[in-house]
DNA sequence: CCAAAAGTGTTAGTGATACACCCATGT
DNA sequence: ACATGGGTGTATCACTAACACTTTTGG
């Protein structure tokens, strides 16, 4: 295991970045301004420096796209086919990113013609294996919501069952019974009531509840 | 997103390589002939080549080390730190592999000095970042049995009830209660019965049953 | 007839689902 | 007073876990 005389393959990282938006789980995309595939939507990415590792490559790409830091980031995939890339051999390490939606502001220093949100249900044809790569992560986002505690990542510190309930209704596009929801989510012990209630609703006034434990702490409950 | 300018890292695949022997769950490691980590054990691995696929690339190890085609293969994690190599920057896919242990033939073309199956329980200390990576393996092999059917890809075409529940009890080493394991088989309806019982035991025969799938169809039963 | 492993059922507890009405506030 | 979302309990069903004895063969 001498060190490789092979030309050696580029390495990148794409991110497969989510957030939810008007009620609607969306993506980021960015339209490509050069061939190949020039003018396509494609998932945000770039190369690895050499002195970074792929963590801090993806978190650099996801802050250069979005502006945020702190978000849930967590690596997808490796896609490595020989022909995946018409320019040369690229391999590229996927990752998914969830993003609270007040906290991003778009196209911070992109250096791309155009960034932009596209609801999970109506995304334009992507460039090089991006599809696959998207639906990929889209299934792995949803694997998460469903059996560890990410969803609290997009929650402020203190929020109602109904906001929690909407998270989870939104990403799996559907609807669920609010008396069972609330009966599985407080049988966790994952939070607890604060002494708040929200104010200026026009109807009752809903209790605030807490996560018990440090914000981005993801527990898997399997 | 043009081609990189910069330096590039190298990429290599390694792949942890579990089998069933003698009632204990063992991974296949090889004692490193040169610097670094001279005479340590590693998991086998190797440069991907500009002409192949990370999966071929994985494929082309394995059947190096061990000489079967065929078996299980899954990629696990990309690994990536900038220190993790001495040497130089050296980003690593790692795969895991699940083998039948009647089909190998050890060392077919193997550079190495020395290969060696070990007890996941009697681990020698590992080179390079190779401790967390199988530790990683383990995980989500145990995770790969409890909610998928790879099990069967270690069986024979007709097997007993017990030779399964073996298989279980070595791969998360504790004993399963017998009429709760076959009862949750059964329920699953994943394999019938043949018209064959095992001969030539000195015990009442037990009964052959077959998986209803391809064999290497690996099925999700979460 | 003895040793060895095969084969088989019941009960209790736990978690999931389906379902409808009253409550507290703002306007 | 009305509109709006907040909040709550019960019954059924499916799945899990604990547990012990009889059966069939070879030697």
């Amino acid at each position: 295991m001498a060190e490789s005389d092979y030309p050696k393959p580029s390495v990148t990282v794409d991110i497969t970045i989510f957030a939810i938006k008007d009620n609607d789980l969306k993506v980021l995309l960015i339209k490509r301004s050069i061939e190949p595939f020039k003018n396509m939507w494609a998932i945000p990415g770039g190369f690895v420096r050499i002195n970074e590792s792929l963590e801090q490559a993806a978190k650099r790409e996801l802050e250069e796209e979005t502006g945020v830091k702190d978000v849930y980031l967590e690596q997808l995939f490796t896609f490595g086919d020989v022909e995946r890339d018409p320019r040369g051999r690229v391999i590229t390490v996927a990752y998914f990113a969830l993003v609270n939606s007040e906290k991003i502001k778009l196209e911070a220093k992109t250096d791309v013609s155009e960034a932009k949100w596209f609801s999970v249900s109506k995304l334009p044809k992507l460039a090089f294996d991006h599809e696959k790569i998207l639906q990929y992560a889209l299934k792995r986002l949803r694997w998460k919501f469903e059996y560890t505690t990410v969803a609290f990542s997009l929650l402020p510190k203190k929020f109602t069952l109904t906001q929690l309930q909407k998270i989870y209704e939104i990403v799996f596009n559907k609807k669920f019974d609010k008396r069972n929801f609330r009966k599985k989510i407080l049988s966790l012990s994952l939070i607890e009531k604060t002494k708040e209630k929200k104010k200026d609703v026009s109807h009752r006034p809903p209790q605030l509840y807490s996560f018990r434990r440090k914000i981005g702490d993801i527990v898997e409950i399997i």
